[in-house]
DNA sequence: AATATAACCAACCGCCGACAT
DNA sequence: CATGTCGGCGGTTGGTTATAT
């Protein structure tokens, strides 16, 4: 308990006696999973290591699907879609953690280019990674790009959009900046709308690297959940950019203009609006990343990650750590994943492969996070 | 050293379609 | 056929960390 407080981050699991959450995170909001489920209130916000040894355990012996499930059969306080979303999103094997290749960043673009904000079709084609990841990439590309003003596709990919826009799932405009409703205008500036495309590509969703069966109702584990406390959010900033580009030309003679909700001769953006793609001096998108600081430091934890961690592709490994076993002992350091602890870990020390306590760390900030989730995975196989 | 900004990331929300009842 | 439930998807939010000023 007393290593919960450590840290440079003042958010720490706090719970009364019956383990009932006290303080809350900032995602807790409303609560959309019905908040209580069979008596139990659901916990929200980040995930602790123990809830996701819970989890995954849980995925092993009964296999994916009937994420409801899962909350009445372990007592796992979440709901059955953060149980899937933590599932997917973190804790299946064969995930990829880490800054993506440049190959897979242009496999990105030209996804989007194709397909727009289909983030989970493009997922299929890039093995390991998650539709949340992409979707994370882009959306931070598409800050940068329009706060360095340069456009959002190189020159040599050509965004191809479809002759009619898909339905709109949300009456809002989907766009993560506030934006005049769509027109019709003729000329394609840079957009955040989703352009949606006719798929040509009707690639079937590939196997899933852990095939888990579907598997009888389970007997029960019971779990006890616990909660995290939260800082207050700050203030949003608006995007500044640089000068308007020319108007672009459509993409293709059959294919009509991209309409641009920011674009409008009746309603002008806001701001300044980026091309679709790229002109001819500006700077492509390698010689923008590697001027990115980020990026480079970025790319310098991806090769110490490689370095230090094991094959992504390797699901079959075991280690001496045991997620079960630390649950069960519940000698357990039950931090949210939002915790930061100065946790005692030394990356260049991982040799011994042991990892006591960490189950109940943040996520991130387990460095060898696949590991933990192999461990999980694996044990008892 | 302190503050501001950018980037990254995890998780939530609302909507929708499929399916069961 | 109407309704409810569940799972999936895309949009969005907000916390944390890294970097710049």
């Amino acid at each position: 308990m007393m290593m919960m407080m450590m840290g440079g981050n003042n958010q720490f699991t706090t719970q009364n006696e019956g383990g009932e959450p006290l303080g809350n995170n900032g995602m807790n909001k409303s609560v959309v999973c019905s908040g209580r489920e069979g008596g139990i209130p659901l916990k929200k916000g980040p995930w602790t290591g123990t809830e996701d040894a819970v989890l995954a355990e849980y995925v092993r012996s009964h296999g994916e699907g009937s994420w409801n499930a899962v909350q009445k059969n372990t007592g796992l306080a979440r709901c059955g879609k953060s149980c899937r979303l933590r599932w997917v999103n973190h804790l299946r094997p064969n995930l990829k953690k880490g800054s993506f290749s440049p190959e897979e960043e242009k496999i990105i673009i030209e996804l989007h280019a194709k397909m727009g904000n289909k983030w989970a079709r493009m997922a299929t084609q890039l093995p390991g990674r998650t539709d949340n990841e992409i979707k994370n990439y882009w959306n931070t590309r598409v800050k940068r790009r329009q706060r360095q003003g340069l456009p959002l596709y190189p020159p040599d990919v050509q965004p191809f959009y479809s002759q009619h826009q898909h339905r709109q799932r949300h009456s809002h405009p989907p766009s993560p900046i506030p934006s005049p409703p769509p027109t019709t205008a003729p000329n394609s500036c840079f957009s955040f709308q989703t352009p949606v495309v006719s798929l040509h590509t009707s690639n079937p969703m590939p196997l899933h690297p852990l095939h888990i069966p579907h598997r009888p109702p389970p007997q029960n584990f019971l779990y006890n959940p616990h909660s995290a406390l939260t800082t207050p959010p700050l203030p949003l900033q608006s995007p500044n950019s640089a000068s308007t580009p020319p108007p672009l030309p459509s993409p293709s003679a059959s294919t009509p203009p991209h309409i641009s909700p920011l674009h409008s001769p009746h309603n002008p953006p806001p701001f300044p609006t980026l091309p679709l793609i790229n002109y001819p001096n500006t700077t492509t998108d390698d010689d923008f990343f590697h001027s990115n600081k980020r990026f480079k430091h970025d790319r310098l934890q991806s090769n110490n990650y490689s370095n230090n961690h094991l094959d992504a592709t390797s699901s079959s490994f075991t280690l001496p750590f045991s997620p079960m076993q630390h649950y069960s002992n519940r000698m357990i350091l039950d931090l949210p994943s939002s915790s930061r602890t100065t946790f005692n870990h030394h990356p260049h020390q991982d040799s011994g492969d042991f990892y006591p306590l960490k189950m109940d760390l943040r996520s991130n900030q387990i460095n060898d996070w696949r590991k933990l989730r192999a461990a999980a995975l694996c044990y008892n196989r």
